[in-house]
DNA sequence: GGATCTATGACAGTTGCGTGACAAATCCGC
DNA sequence: GCGGATTTGTCACGCAACTGTCATAGATCC
């Protein structure tokens, strides 16, 4: 697994990057501080680097010249800062990329792929791509591995089971009406609402323990369907 | 010196970003098309090339996927649009930085040397390319050294067999549409989709013991093909 | 208890996929 | 060049799986 450390002082911006990165397959840790994450880095070395560049202590600079000196790692900062200074500076100290927040992680993940292509001939050769894994309770869904898993087991879904489950869990513990899942799984303007019905109820033999009562895929009565965890 | 050609159909920002290049102490070199960007750099190529999205004919996503066919030059992509979606297909394609203009040209100088010190051999001479060897199993596939091995086995592949079979490698675990496959294995942007169908089941044939139920080229029905562990 | 909404089983039409056959194109040793 | 062998792309067929519709039964609301 593709391991990666976020240096970030911020709590709640550390928490999102590590729920983000775990969602699209990679193994995240934390630190909340250069120091901190450079001892993490030196015990126990992660594949990539995220940095803020405004830390505590050691600012995020230094943390990457600290980085580079020790290790050869990819370095990726991601500051709120959107200054040409502060680029040209980052990189200058040996960062590899430079991200402004707030982050799409579609991009980040993005930018590292685009990094691993170009890492530099590794010991350890090309560390394989990271499949992201949506997980609910023992339920998990890997829309780019076209698979199903319930408690580690492979679901055989069909093709129309499939999207419509994605669909569902791309806006977990939301709401979804027939009219929204007609319009996004079937691209119908208009249509039998049934339709949904039969294949949620599919769904459900498959991917519930119990499907005659539902505990991830629920009916919410006049509105639609949701999936939760 | 370090080459640098720059694929742009605006002719202001090109002549800006050559003279600003320039200034920089690197050499050069300007394309108005994609096409003349990819014959310019077949017959005398440059250490990097940057390249606008939106061109007359064949646009920059295409040019990136062209150049990345037969060069291993360092890409940057240089456009207006600040889009997630665009950034993100941009990088797919091959491109390793993306950068929105207006370009600043310190923030892009900087980028080409972060890019340097991470570029593979052929701007510092040839490295000794260290030849990555892909495991599924029993499975072993060489794409440098173009050889397949069941349970430590040669097995006789054709050249087109193993563009498909590396093509799923390096996307192992992820689902590819016939469609993905005839554009990255053929390079046809569009046609017969069963012509994936007949080479996959001849791979089968060579690489699975037991093709009727293959357990590493798998079909998902609807969606596409992907090798697993 | 009636009205409305939802679940489910059965069924026929459709689609998707694997396969063998075959001709064109390409490779290769001479 | 040349002829045979190999590789490649196209096609048609048949099976298996999937999809959407319908009717009916059940659940929930008021």
């Amino acid at each position: 697994m593709t391991a990666v450390l976020v240096i970030e002082d911020d709590d709640r911006i550390r928490l999102a990057l590590l729920l983000a990165l775990e969602d699209e397959g990679y193994e995240a840790v934390g630190a909340a501080t250069a120091e901190e994450g450079l001892r993490v880095q030196r015990r126990d070395p992660a594949d990539y680097v995220l940095v803020d560049l405004m830390l505590p202590g050691l600012d995020g600079f230094e943390c990457i010249r600290h980085l580079r000196r020790d290790d050869d790692v990819p370095v990726v900062v991601v500051s709120a800062r959107d200054d040409t200074h502060d680029i040209v500076a980052a990189l200058e100290a040996g960062a590899d990329d430079y991200i402004v927040k707030p982050v799409a992680i579609k991009e980040l993940t993005a930018r590292l792929r685009a990094l691993r292509r170009r890492a530099r001939a590794g010991v350890t050769g090309p560390a394989p791509e990271p499949v992201p894994v949506l997980a609910f309770g023992e339920l998990e869904i890997s829309p780019d591995g076209g698979e199903v898993r319930r408690a580690g087991k492979p679901v055989p879904v069909t093709r129309t089971e499939f999207r419509l489950l994605c669909e569902l869990a791309e806006h977990a513990g939301r709401v979804l009406s027939r009219q929204q899942l007609l319009q996004r799984v079937w691209g119908y303007d208009s249509g039998d609402e049934r339709l949904v019905d039969v294949h949620v109820g599919r769904l459900r033999q498959k991917i519930e323990s119990d499907p005659a009562t539902p505990r991830h895929l629920v009916t919410l009565r006049g509105l639609g369907y949701k999936l939760q965890r």
